[in-house]
DNA sequence: AATCTGTTCTGAATCGTTTCAGATGTGGCA
DNA sequence: TGCCACATCTGAAACGATTCAGAACAGATT
């Protein structure tokens, strides 16, 4: 009858404190090697909160610190794509195992891309932040600088800011695919490209216009469609292009589920990938390689970018220089 | 040089307090709709609330509460597949929004799944947990019964235990998916099905088997492969069955992805689609719809799932009973 | 005038952690 | 013996919210 069977409740400093005949403060400065605790019991306390299993309240920290030990990744909720989105998650929750981190995912509905950012900033709740689909003039970029929040964009900008970024060379990618267009002997070759007003849109366009000067072919961008686009769309595009007086025979595009929309379509007109035309894409999962074989493909790795992204921010909590925070990957050349 | 000029600091009870010219503890009252505070006091104290756009603070409420206001998703790191994982968490964003619920993903790499639940209980970290990949008998809803933390869970178990749940009725799929190869006068069918161990596995089997019977079809479960095998490895398999002395007509399979590989390694042994065969699979984007017109498709949709799924959470939070928290929604039979 | 009832508000304690000024105790040195 | 320096530990305050026993005061009742 008496309180000997209590419901086992979760440790905290004290009882650790009472455990050890410490005081609370002692504790707490022996679990984080403080300067003036000696070996001894900062041992013995070690000993201690490893046995009955210490985890430090996350809301006690939080509120003394203001530390939230959270990273927010802010989603665009109509982002679709094959699997863009879980691979990017899924390497951020890698680079934060065996971290204090958690992993929280702020969506915005496209009417509003600041507001997520706005909302975290106010309200504090993250150590760090991850956008995408960054704009060469970004506000987001500009807003969390002056809030001095840190943040890591997947894109770059060229807003005169440094900041953490992680990015695939679309640049090289267009002009690569060019390349290997003209060795396929094409001639007339047509861009597929992101949507306007992201910064990789603009480096897309760059590097195919350069491709095709160093190339000496012939081509032009898409302007009314782009990989956002609805996949019916795209795949009237395709029927649109085969209707041409001059058909395209080399496509670059910057998107699989666009580029097998588009193949469908090209189809739908008679054209077919290998005999009229090739196209270059780029692809993340193994399933375009499998199943439209003669789509030519370069990889791009959103595991690998979320989890360099992750590290970054990370490392820009902890002070790394910004400087040393940016990584631009090209396309794997077989 | 007076502080008058200092960094605008987040409101708190005590700013709200100073400024109405009451107690912090009638701020919050008032806030909350308390018993004992006047109407005037109340309308007043959420006047200047609102007008200095006071937040409460996460960590001061959970601190003192235990609420979190967290729901935490429970993901395989493993799970690819084409966006199931995000479509199911911008289905969750969606219900939590306008909810004070943000939403944290725990993720865990196959080798221990009740490493993050046993985290997730231990730690406090959250008020309501998210689960896929459910077994019959699954030692999580057993542990997160036991330590009584509300959750949901997109599968159902057999164990006799109530908790809410949301699945896709993969028994009456299998049947739908019989019948329409029936009607297409196909005779030998085959089953490329979940793995094993996942209820949804079960269900899909007693469902080919009933539709067998009900159709009067011959037929039989691919044992070797699932939908989780690599794709390279059910490109072989589609290839093995177009070798078979007794070719099937037939077939029935659970994932998108898996219908395309098993298409292509059909196609490489001379099997067209449509000719030779057909083949019912669900899915989940339009890509397949689009690309591959002959493969007979029913839809499963992820965000919805999320969607119900967060809703059952917060309501089982809120206390509303188990057994109204169950959804089992069947497919679309055009 | 004294007492009671009821309404509305307040003060203190609490959750778990960190920080920092100061307490305590040890040994050395004059 | 008395004083100082040093190493080690402690107590109190703070972060922001909630809860609850009780304070303060008004009006009604005797």
């Amino acid at each position: 009858m008496s309180n000997a069977e209590a419901p086992p409740e979760r440790p905290t400093l004290k009882t650790i404190a009472h455990m050890a005949g410490l005081a609370v403060s002692t504790v707490s400065q022996a679990l984080k090697d403080g300067a003036d605790i000696s070996e001894g019991t900062r041992a013995r306390v070690k000993l201690i909160a490893r046995q009955i299993g210490y985890r430090p309240n996350r809301a006690g920290v939080r509120l003394r610190t203001g530390k939230t030990n959270v990273i927010s990744v802010v989603l665009n909720t109509q982002e679709e794509g094959s699997g863009v989105v879980s691979n990017m998650v899924f390497g951020i929750s890698n680079a934060l195992v065996d971290t204090p981190y958690h992993l929280v995912v702020t969506p915005y509905s496209h009417d509003d891309p600041m507001a997520p950012i706005r909302y975290i900033v106010e309200t504090g709740s993250a150590d760090g932040v991850i956008i995408s689909r960054i704009q060469p003039n970004d506000p987001r970029v500009r807003y969390l600088t002056d809030h001095n929040l840190p943040f890591a964009t997947h894109g770059r900008t060229e807003m005169g800011i440094e900041h953490p970024h992680y990015d695939y060379d679309n640049e090289a990618f267009a002009i690569e695919a060019l390349r290997q267009l003209k060795s396929n002997g094409r001639k007339r070759t047509v861009l597929l490209g992101p949507p306007p007003g992201l910064t990789f849109h603009k480096h897309t366009h760059v590097g195919f216009e350069r491709g095709l000067q160093l190339h000496g072919l012939s081509g032009s961008a898409i302007g009314s469609y782009n990989i956002d686009s609805s996949l019916q769309d795209i795949r009237q595009l395709g029927m649109e292009l085969a209707r041409r007086r001059e058909r395209p025979d080399g496509i670059v595009s910057s998107s699989a589920t666009a580029s097998m929309a588009l193949a469908t379509g090209l189809a739908d007109g008679g054209m077919a990938i290998g005999r009229d035309y090739d196209i270059v894409t780029k692809h993340s999962t193994e399933i375009l390689a499998l199943t439209w074989p003669r789509i030519m493909v370069m990889h791009e790795d959103f595991r690998e970018a979320g989890f360099e992204l992750a590290r970054m921010v990370m490392a820009r909590i902890g002070g790394t220089a910004t400087q040393e925070l940016q990584k631009v990957v090209g396309p794997i050349v077989n």
